[in-house]
DNA sequence: CTAACCTTTGTCCATTCGGTCAAAAATGCG
DNA sequence: CGCATTTTTGACCGAATGGACAAAGGTTAG
């Protein structure tokens, strides 16, 4: 369903294409979509804006590759959850995961928020198929983790909201997190300090043992 | 620091600073900074842009004006935060307000959010500022409850931000988590859930009792 | 080598956008 | 009322932006 005739795509498109995506990442989630220009990706890509409309002939166009490409990275965690695991070694590895996913893309994090903080405009329908089906399928899950009396009685739509909060707030919110840890406690070592604490939070919560 | 004169602001320059500040709320928060117009601006505050445009000269003042006065009242939960009452009560209240914030303003909240995404390009004075202040204060506060043993040990900025992260998710993250909840969940009763489960994990953490 | 195809570029265009300006309309005050 | 001040508007401008296009420059297969 794109375009009639199928691309044959050559050497030189997969090549350029690749780079368009890499800068428009770097462009996008920086800007956000009506923040950027298709002159700074052109730039950024390295090469004149009427070369890149020769390989995405719109703006748009751009931006849903991108989108599309990344999905399925950005599920990824979520669906390594295993129902056969144990329950709270499989959700500590989950908040891992994402808290890695937070430090090592944070662009991609970034683009995906911006995206949902203006509604979700150009992937509702995404957001209401597979990312609804794959958190439907993992709600089940653990309920039945709670049923088995594995983790406490909670709700689990809110528990997976919860750890894609606080883990891809490190991502999305960087700006705030160093401005407010200062450039002691900001540095690299921010990330290890959020992997104990989230840990604790959500294992143990608050309430102090005896 | 801004103009040489004071400025005697008369009834009807009060009346339509007022409309155009609430209709730019709508506009930035819902588009960004650079996805937002003037003339979108204008219209929804029902005036002629040149007309707007002669309350306030530029678009970066209507935006400057806009966060500084609802600065005021997105700390306003924290600083409540009060150090003699029970941490556990204390604790548990701040969420509580901080949820109704998310519910009740959410697009001040998503107006913070666009800008922090963006790498707060022109806040992040007041966040290396004013939410540093408070925060290290209620930091300190926070460290004393664990010396008295009230609350679990844990580190408290990280605490502070997974506080704002769950539940401004509600606001920035709207048209995800209706999408993931569907028609049925996703309707007014979410934010009682949210508040239910942000409390059961907050005190209690997932670790199943006996 | 050469013809067919792919890639790149300079130029151009219409629209949008932030902002100006002078003149008209409304308001308020003595 | 009459005059000064404030408010509103229509017309306009330059810069930025998304995109079109045809011509030029490369690449590759026969």
């Amino acid at each position: 369903m794109e375009g009639s005739a199928a691309r044959p795509r050559t050497r030189i498109q997969t090549e350029k294409r690749e780079a368009i995506l890499e800068a428009a990442l770097d462009v996008f989630s920086a800007h956000g979509y009506r923040g950027s220009t298709i002159d700074q990706i052109a730039a950024a890509a390295g090469m004149s804006k009427p070369n890149l409309l020769y390989y995405f002939r719109r703006k748009d166009d751009i931006y849903k590759a991108l989108i599309q490409r990344l999905l399925d990275t950005w599920l990824a965690p979520l669906r390594e959850l295993d129902d056969d695991g144990d329950p709270i070694t499989e959700l500590r590895s989950y908040i891992r995961r994402k808290l890695e996913m937070a430090r090592d893309f944070p662009r991609e994090s970034r683009l995906f928020a911006n995206e949902i903080l203006q509604g979700a405009p150009r992937i509702l329908p995404m957001l209401e198929g597979e990312l609804k089906s794959l958190v439907d399928e993992k709600v089940l899950v653990m309920k039945g983790w709670i049923r088995a009396g594995k983790i406490a009685r909670t709700d689990p739509w809110h528990l997976i909201f919860a750890i894609w909060a606080t883990t891809q707030h490190y991502a999305d919110f960087d700006a705030q997190v160093r401005a407010v840890l200062g450039p002691d406690r900001g540095g690299d070592g921010r990330f290890e300090d959020a992997a104990r604490f989230l840990e604790g939070l959500f294992i143990e919560g608050l309430r102090p043992k005896r």
